[in-house]
DNA sequence: CTTAAAAGTCAACAATCGTTGACAAAAGAG
DNA sequence: CTCTTTTGTCAACGATTGTTGACTTTTAAG
């Protein structure tokens, strides 16, 4: 037995990391069901008998590589003329950054239980008191929802189905656009726009 | 041989869209690959074999039961002022309508390559028009990338993920909410709101 | 009734998938 | 080196799935 107690074998977590790296991308590729422990395996140049080893299921495997942190910034309420600038500069880094666990969650939650309960928790831990902290806490939950639906389908469109006109947008396009609607769904503004 | 001609067997006829329907109930609540032809056969309370009988083969099924036309109403330049409140009038009667076209999409366009080019032919060629007949055409695909952004953000949320509080809307909540949106995306109105 | 076409049933094939257990290679401690 | 632990390979099982072909039942024309 080695003397090391806190630090396991390199070797292993080399091979741990290559079949997390290969299943995050498959997943994000294909989804949960097209996703196959051969294929992964293949990727990661091991057996397949290695993956289950490593990660006991295919489901853990999944929750392992779903993981998922926003990582949004706590705002104050002065932020709140800005939140919708923030929001949507803060998820287009997320979502082109090394990150893959949004397009992951998108691409098997419309099809997987789990998936879909992990989106819901999300946005519900995630968006939703962020979005509480501006505005009154009465209707917190219904201007979290907006702002989800619009989050979601800008990133369904663009990185899932790739409607080409959702993916020529530059990310200042983006900022431009929906931007202002992110900070009129998150204060519950009502007005009309005046051009 | 029966006489007649133009008019098939009425038997088959029932049978055929017995099995159409279970397929279209199926798909629209577990997508494409959690639905196997021999669940679709038990809904319909005929043997599996018949469906691939009535039908060539799981995708051909699917092809039938996803066959998706929004119905968009052809607007005259004149109704660009209330495009918005038109638009997600029109969307929502089709989607909470007897219709299940949109929750099949959605729930196979993600993981499914027909679905996606489906999904994306669809758009370009009915929500496309419509956005170009109000505007510039040189912004046309834009703005009807952004409209479709919020859409089919809306209706993942609020039928797919059924995300609470997104559910929990009202229609007259959504027209309140999203009209002013889709006008803004449609018209390429830039201005910040004023309350 | 006779009979041929239509509609429906049954069992099975071939492929794929997640998962397992037996066994071999490699590596490090003594 | 010896031996134990770790790491990796191989073949196979059992379940599920789309699909097929042979067979039986029903239907309705002549």
């Amino acid at each position: 037995m080695k003397a090391k107690i806190a630090v396991k074998s390199t070797k292993s977590d080399r091979t741990r990391a290559q079949i997390l790296a290969a299943a995050q991308a498959l997943f994000a590729e294909h989804g949960y069901q097209n996703t196959t422990i051969r294929d992964v395996a293949a990727r990661a140049s091991i057996d397949p008998a290695m993956v289950i080893r490593y990660f006991q299921s295919k489901d853990e495997l999944f929750a392992r590589a779903a993981a998922i942190d926003l990582r949004l910034p706590a705002l104050k309420a002065s932020d709140a003329g800005r939140i919708g600038d923030t929001l949507i500069r803060h998820f287009l880094e997320v979502w082109e950054g090394s990150g893959k666990g949004m397009a992951i969650m998108l691409r098997s939650a419309t099809s997987n239980e789990f998936a879909a309960e992990k989106m819901r928790e999300v946005f519900a831990k995630q968006v939703g008191p962020v979005i509480a902290s501006v505005g009154s806490k009465s209707s917190a939950a219904r201007r979290a929802g907006l702002v989800s639906s619009q989050l979601l389908g800008l990133a369904l469109c663009r990185y899932v189905l790739k409607l080409p006109p959702v993916v020529a947008l530059s990310r200042e396009d983006i900022v431009a656009h929906v931007g202002p609607v992110l900070q009129r769904y998150a204060l519950d503004e009502m007005s009309v726009n005046r051009p």
